[in-house]
DNA sequence: AGTGTCTGCCCC
DNA sequence: ATTCTGC
DNA sequence: GCAGAATGGGCAGACACT
């Protein structure tokens, strides 16, 4: 077989032939003239239109041997052929005769047809070598006309609205290609300097265009103008005013790129094959075997593989590092310019693999990297069942965990006391980074996981890091007594870690992959990985809480073992929020329930209770033994000692499902007594006098789970509450009256009963469902109380996290002070806006800032928001002396100004009001 | 001893 | 908790 | 419809600092 190896380039040593190399060689074949596989060669294989475009790139002297398509040549004793790439004018493919083998190289290529492009051409070859930028399964391209058609339609729409539309493409190939796309639709190109240089030597080539002109700052009007990506936010482009700019790039079928590209459209019109075509082209080719390169190349070659065709990646990358390393505003504008950064970190992949399955830890972090890079569940699914497959049964319940982002199990108590303060310092220990270039990395990415990274990067000597490994840095960062102590232990690990490694460690520590992959498809892939019913798995990791007992027991195939049983918590059920009760009396009605179980068709009635503020509590009882768990399965006994007490009275061995609220006779109490009971530790006797005397409780219950042995789960609502009903209780235990209604008026009757009980609103239930662990299923549905909204002025503004780390997304805002005239800060809040309301509010806040502070800064108060909350109450979080609890913007009031905003002492009367109406009542349980 | 900062599968 | 988004 | 991501306030505890 022919030899291949890649090292800044495709180096074929038998032939001594270099393709498309970064570095100056003495022979080599240019597929095409984009500027990154331009370099002073000293003898080269070209097309003639190629041979052209190069003069005008790179003047000076070398030896060129000019090939015409498909015409067999011999160059240095070597058969070769060149072939039409489709990618850019003058693009080509090398097609080599070796003997009795044949080898095609692709450069980069598209199938589609272009207008200022060859048409592509190919061969059958036994070694075929790839370009595969847009080697992942998302990167589908719409039909080319349609997306002309939306280019078209962006620049009228734009030109109608008085604006000038701006289109960036890359100055050779993508800017022709939207020029011959405006032809003949009855707008005017104006080109860019460097655009305009290389339409007129295509045109000298042969080519002709549409009438266009060349840029004149004083004439864009009604023009579309056609740059460069790199002048996005140049001078020239700012002294546009009123503008559009839209980026034309195969990139733009990825959701954010928008915001990416910090442009206001984009459209993915490209000059390399997508996906599909990809694959196409390996069906044309027919090969014994592909070697891919650039973009997704390891992706693409694994689906090859799954496609039975042997296939390898010659370079490797990912989209996290492409973000990474774009993130330094130089963002991938151009599928070429991100190529040249993987080739710079790519040395010799084959030996670079080689040393990753070396540290156990790395490969699990790649694995996390390959699912982060694809948005498909089942794509994410399948990496992860491969991956999975090959760990051991030591390490598998240790990766199943850690891929739910948590060091321990769910059920497991333990915790780390590590946050982000801890880990901030530690990179800083471990890297001797100074505070300005940490602060600047940190500022840029607004993740810690990616600050990691980029942070130990090069400044590190990594050590293979094995999964028991892990395991026990982790067991240690819990032993570890005090920050300090956690800290050191740390900082340790990171001085010895890649920053891959680094930045998976942080990921963990934080509880938060951010690989769009969570429990749920954790779960799946146990279910993939050792071929065991996905039902199954979720019942035992239900069980358990615990993943990776879970994977454990599916690996050896008895995951149908695990059962309800006392003192294992299980997932409460949780109920969907709806605005009105109209719409939940339409879910029930429109149910046409065929398999879900329901017989309201002919038993028209629903189950109603009241909501009540406290804590989801699921309580176990035998004879000897009482728990109780949270939400979370967390083990809350300890915190509620008087129920325990009165929970040995009950006659049966039970599981009952309710809330545990603060209560007494003739006292007004809500969550936020409660509360104050849920922090503190729980050793001695006097805590138990001191809690219950503080804040008494009452556990209300609502559910009947498991009762002698048996389990309800499978059972109706209607049979669980009769048999709840017949449960004696002992002090400090009610049952929630539930009543039947069978009408929407009926349900706003008891929703505004459940209300003046100071209740939080009212649940609404099937009385035929069964018990759903964990799902938020369309069988119960709450419906809650809206309080009045407060019309406030937006005074700082932040970048948010993760995919809005590039958007203004976190807004501070106030109230005005009638007595002295300022504004005082009463909250903050997200969500509520779209991400196009987002985008906005983010352009308007940069043009309005008053000091820049980095991540944050203060803003002109001219953006009034209406927000809703559930309470208003007092509170030292901020100047105005209030706090809003789950605030949320209801709307932009754009029909406002600073001017009419709502005023502290109105926000002072609405938080009486809320407490008034609390003290008015008391609250009714049965 | 008093105060401030950070943390929490915190609770909602 | 709430809300939006992509699958 | 679902799962995921990105966000809110308040509280007690633990430790570090003064």
């Amino acid at each position: 077989m022919i030899e291949v190896r890649y090292e800044r380039g495709v180096y074929l040593p038998q032939q001594n032939l270099w393709l498309d190399p970064w570095d100056a060689k003495p022979f080599a074949f240019i597929s095409h003239a984009h500027n990154d596989h331009v370099a002073p060669h000293e003898e080269i294989i070209v097309s003639q239109r190629t041979a052209r475009l190069l003069k005008s790139r790179l003047p000076g002297r070398r030896i060129e041997h000019i090939l015409p398509f498909g015409e067999k040549r011999r160059v240095h004793g070597l058969d070769l052929m060149l072939l039409p790439a489709g990618h850019i004018f003058g693009s080509a493919q090398c097609f080599l005769f070796l003997g009795n083998e044949t080898l095609l190289y692709t450069g980069d290529f598209k199938l589609r047809p272009g207008k200022s492009a060859e048409q592509v051409q190919w061969r059958e070859a036994d070694t075929l070598i790839m370009e595969t930028t847009f080697g992942l399964s998302r990167y589908r391209f719409p039909p080319t006309q349609q997306v002309v058609d939306q280019i078209v339609s962006f620049c009228r729409e734009t030109i109608e609205a008085g604006e000038v539309p701006v289109l960036l493409g890359y100055s050779l190939g993508k800017a022709q290609e939207i020029l011959c796309s405006l032809d003949g639709v009855g707008l005017t190109p104006m080109l860019h300097g460097s655009v305009y240089q290389m339409t007129r030597i295509y045109e000298q080539l042969g080519q002709s265009f549409c009438k266009y002109v060349r840029y004149r700052a004083n004439d864009v009007a009604g023009k579309v103008l056609i740059c460069p990506p790199s002048a996005n936010r140049s001078h020239m482009l700012e002294r546009i005013p009123r503008k559009r700019v839209a980026m034309i790039s195969g990139w733009a079928v990825d959701p954010n790129a928008v915001y990416r590209y910090q442009v206001d459209a984009a459209f993915p019109l490209s000059d390399h094959a997508d996906y599909d075509d990809l694959i196409r082209y390996v069906d044309f080719v027919r090969p014994r075997r592909v070697f891919t390169l650039h973009g997704f190349a390891a992706a693409f070659a694994c689906d090859l593989r799954a496609r039975g065709v042997e296939a390898w990646a010659l370079t490797e990358q990912n989209q996290m590092e492409l973000h990474l390393s774009a993130a330094d505003n130089a963002l991938p504008v151009d599928p070429c310019a991100e190529v040249s950064r993987t080739a710079e970190s790519t040395q010799g992949s084959f030996h670079k693999q080689v040393s990753d399955t070396r540290s156990e830890f790395l490969a699990f972090a790649k694995v996390g990297e390959a699912i982060a890079a694809t948005p498909a569940k089942l794509e994410k699914i399948r990496l992860l069942s491969d991956y999975l497959r090959e760990l051991t049964s030591e390490q598998l319940p240790v990766i199943t965990t850690y891929f739910t982002g948590r060091a321990f199990a769910q059920s497991d108590p333990r915790t780390l006391q590590v946050g982000w303060s801890v880990i901030v310092r530690t990179l800083q220990g471990a890297t001797k980074i100074d505070d300005a270039a940490f602060h600047s990395i940190a500022a840029r990415h607004g993740d810690t996981g990616k600050t990691a990274f980029e942070v130990l990067d090069a400044r590190t000597t990594p050590r293979p890091f094995t999964i028991v490994e892990s395991r026990e840095l982790f067991e240690s960062l819990h032993r570890a007594r005090g920050p300090l102590a956690k800290a050191q232990l740390l900082q340790d690990r990171f001085s010895i870690s890649s920053a891959r490694e680094g930045q998976y460690i942080v990921k963990i520590l934080t509880g938060d992959l951010r690989i769009g992959l969570r429990e749920g498809l954790v779960e799946e892939a146990i279910a993939k990985a050792f071929d065991v019913p996905l039902d199954q798995v979720k019942q035992a990791n239900m069980l358990l809480g615990d993943i990776g007992e879970t994977a454990a027991l599916a690996l050896r195939n008895e995951v149908h073992q695990a059962q309800l049983s006392l003192f294992r918590p299980i997932k409460c059920m949780l109920a969907t929020p709806l605005p009105s009760a109209e719409s939940v009396w339409q879910r029930f009605v429109d149910v046409g329930d065929v398999d879900g179980g329901s017989a309201l068709a002919t038993q028209p009635a629903i189950f109603l209770e009241d909501k009540f503020d406290g804590i989801r509590a699921q309580l176990h009882r035998s004879a000897d033994r009482v728990e109780i768990y949270s939400r979370d399965l967390r083990r809350i006994t300890g915190q509620f000692p008087e129920l325990v007490d009165q929970a040995t009275n009950f006659q049966e061995k039970l599981i009952v499902d309710g809330e545990i609220i603060a209560f007494e006779e003739g006292r007004r109490l809500t969550f936020f007594d409660l509360q104050k009971r849920l922090g503190r530790k729980s050793d001695g006797e006097d805590l138990f006098a001191r809690a219950a005397a503080d804040v008494p409780v009452a556990f209300v219950a609502f559910d009947l789970l498991w009762l002698n042995g048996e389990s309800l789960l499978r059972t109706s609502l209607r049979e669980r509450r009769a048999r709840l009903s017949e449960v004696r209780l002992p002090p400090q235990f009610q049952i929630a009256k539930v009543v039947s209604a069978r009408s929407a008026a009926e349900i706003e009757q008891a929703f505004r009963q459940a209300r003046r009980h100071l209740n939080e609103g009212l649940m609404i239930k099937d009385p035929e469902s069964l018990y759903l662990p964990g799902t938020r299923g369309m069988f119960w549905f709450k419906l809650k109380k809206e309080l009045a909204t407060l019309d406030v002025v937006v005074v700082a503004a932040e970048l948010g996290h993760g995919k809005r780390n590039n958007v203004l997304s976190d807004y501070t805002f106030a109230v005005r002070d009638e007595t002295t005239g300022g504004l005082l800060r009463i909250g903050k809040a997200y969500s509520g806006l779209t991400d196009a309301e987002i985008a906005e509010l983010t352009e308007h806040f940069k043009q309005n800032t008053l000091a820049d502070h980095g991540r944050y800064r203060e803003v002109k108060p001219d953006i009034v928001l209406e927000v809703a909350f559930n309470s208003i109450q007092p509170s030292a979080r901020h100047a105005s002396g209030l706090a809003l609890r789950f605030p949320r913007i209801k709307a932009i009031r754009r029909d406002k100004n600073v001017d009419s905003i709502d005023t502290l002492q109105y926000a002072h009367e609405l938080a009486a009001r809320d407490a008034q109406i609390q003290q008015s009542v008391s609250p009714e349980v049965a």
